[in-house]
DNA sequence: CCTCCACAGGAAGCGCAGGAGT
DNA sequence: ACTCCTGCGCTTCCTGTGGAGG
């Protein structure tokens, strides 16, 4: 009678979660646990704002789930209400380079942020950035200009544009606007313009990856805000926590383990998280990135790959770049291409395996030669499904099924 | 000890698409 | 409407290299 009556009723009245909200990851928790040292650290930099005068740049480098973002997003709110309180004025200007990845967006932005109007287009940067200096010169408030993944700007568009920024406080009077540039790869700086190194990193701050006992905490204390008392095993959180320990420490990783088996758990109708949620959540969230992984894979890159799938398969398991040449040569000629370059092919391999999508390394086999020895590191049957996706491969795939499946299941 | 295989992987540059500036 | 710029996929040319066989 009515389908849909009983999907909402379940997620109305959810026995699993009681706020799922709370694990996504723009959530800024009331309690950063282990980076107690990091956010007085920050806070120490950006206090002098409550006093009226300027902080010092601020540079924060460490790796992805680290928890750099929501350190300074938390010391950010608790400044602004401090300053309100005694009546001083300071504003945050929160950006993120990955999503606003031109000098225009990120100016534009800034701009806002500060009040001043900006139309989406029609004005060049050098009119926004004056724009911007006027505006800071003649307001009262002192702004703090945080650049989140810095990197992606800076990599797509070169360093001027920080260049400038840092040079505002320059052509002011008195100096109004602080930065806090955030990145993820910590060899960035170096690539920097010596005098955009020396501006921005004032002050440098390393956050360390979280280890599997430190993930454990940060869970629980997320898990006890999201989920329904008692819906989780105990050993879902020391699990999600030794996994996403394994990779980096990233505590992005760990929440989006937890927040998955949860929603499996609740698609089930099911009363209680369990372990075996928590595994196929795992198997989900990796054969979801392969398969993005693969989506955007230029051609050339997904025929190296199922040269890679076919010359793997059976009973050998593994295979080098020569054979996985003259195999892509073969599939590429079945299709009427123009074959790529050697020297293409063991790039792609390269970018392949940095994508975790196969591993090699490479041996020397003395008389024989030096070669990179390759093996399939993702799942088998996820990869074929994520290749099957593009029309332009034809029938390929399906063969390649075949001849894989076939041999492994035959033997 | 030297050679020489079968590649690895750096450097430079090309053609193209798409986006921005003018 | 036009040029300029940039990133990407790719080629060309290159130098480098661990170790089995001579």
């Amino acid at each position: 009678m009515d389908p849909l009556g009983d999907i909402f009723k379940r997620a109305l009245k959810s026995r699993i979660f009681k706020n799922r909200e709370k694990l996504l990851p723009d959530y800024v928790p009331e309690a950063l646990p282990h980076r107690e040292e990091e956010i007085r650290r920050i806070a120490a930099v950006l206090a002098p704002s409550l006093r009226g005068e300027k902080p010092s740049n601020l540079f924060i480098y460490g790796l992805t789930g680290t928890g750099k973002t929501a350190a300074v997003r938390y010391v950010l709110s608790r400044l602004e209400a401090s300053a309100k309180e005694h009546g001083q004025r300071v504003k945050a200007i929160y950006v993120n380079a990955r999503y606003r990845d031109t000098p225009y967006r990120v100016l534009a932005d800034i701009g806002e942020g500060m009040g001043v109007s900006v139309p989406f287009t029609g004005l060049s940067t050098g009119e926004i950035f004056g724009r911007i200096v006027r505006r800071a010169a003649d307001s009262s408030t002192l702004y703090i200009v945080v650049l989140d993944e810095v990197d992606f700007l800076v990599k797509r568009r070169g360093d001027d544009v920080l260049y400038k920024l840092t040079r505002i406080n320059s052509e002011l009077k008195s100096s109004r606007v602080s930065l806090v540039g955030i990145t993820n790869s910590v060899d960035f700086i170096e690539s920097l313009d010596p005098r955009v190194k020396s501006s921005l990193g004032e002050v440098e701050l390393v956050f360390p990856p979280y280890n599997a006992e430190q993930l454990r905490d940060i869970l629980s204390a997320r898990a006890a805000e999201a989920f329904q008392p008692n819906a989780l095993e105990d050993e879902v959180i020391p699990l999600c926590s030794a996994l996403a320990a394994r990779e980096h420490g990233d505590a992005r990783r760990a929440l989006d383990l937890l927040r998955v088996a949860g929603e499996m758990a609740e698609r089930e109708g099911g009363e209680r998280v369990r372990r075996e949620h928590v595994m196929r959540a795992r198997e989900e969230i990796e054969r979801d990135r392969v398969v993005e992984v693969i989506r955007t894979l230029p051609l050339h890159g997904k025929l190296v790959l199922l040269a890679v799938i076919s010359t793997t398969a059976g009973g050998r398991s593994h295979s080098t770049t020569g054979e996985v040449y003259e195999k892509y040569k073969s599939l590429t000629r079945r299709l009427s291409l123009e074959t790529v370059t050697l020297r293409r092919v063991s790039g792609i391999l390269a970018e392949l395996d940095m994508l975790g999508v196969i591993s090699g390394r490479v041996i020397s086999k003395g008389r024989y030669g030096k070669t990179r020895v390759l093996e399939l590191s993702a799942d088998l049957a996820a990869l074929l499904r994520a290749l099957s996706e593009d029309i332009a491969l034809g029938e390929l795939v399906e063969e390649v099924k075949r001849e894989a499946l076939g041999k492994r299941g035959g033997m």
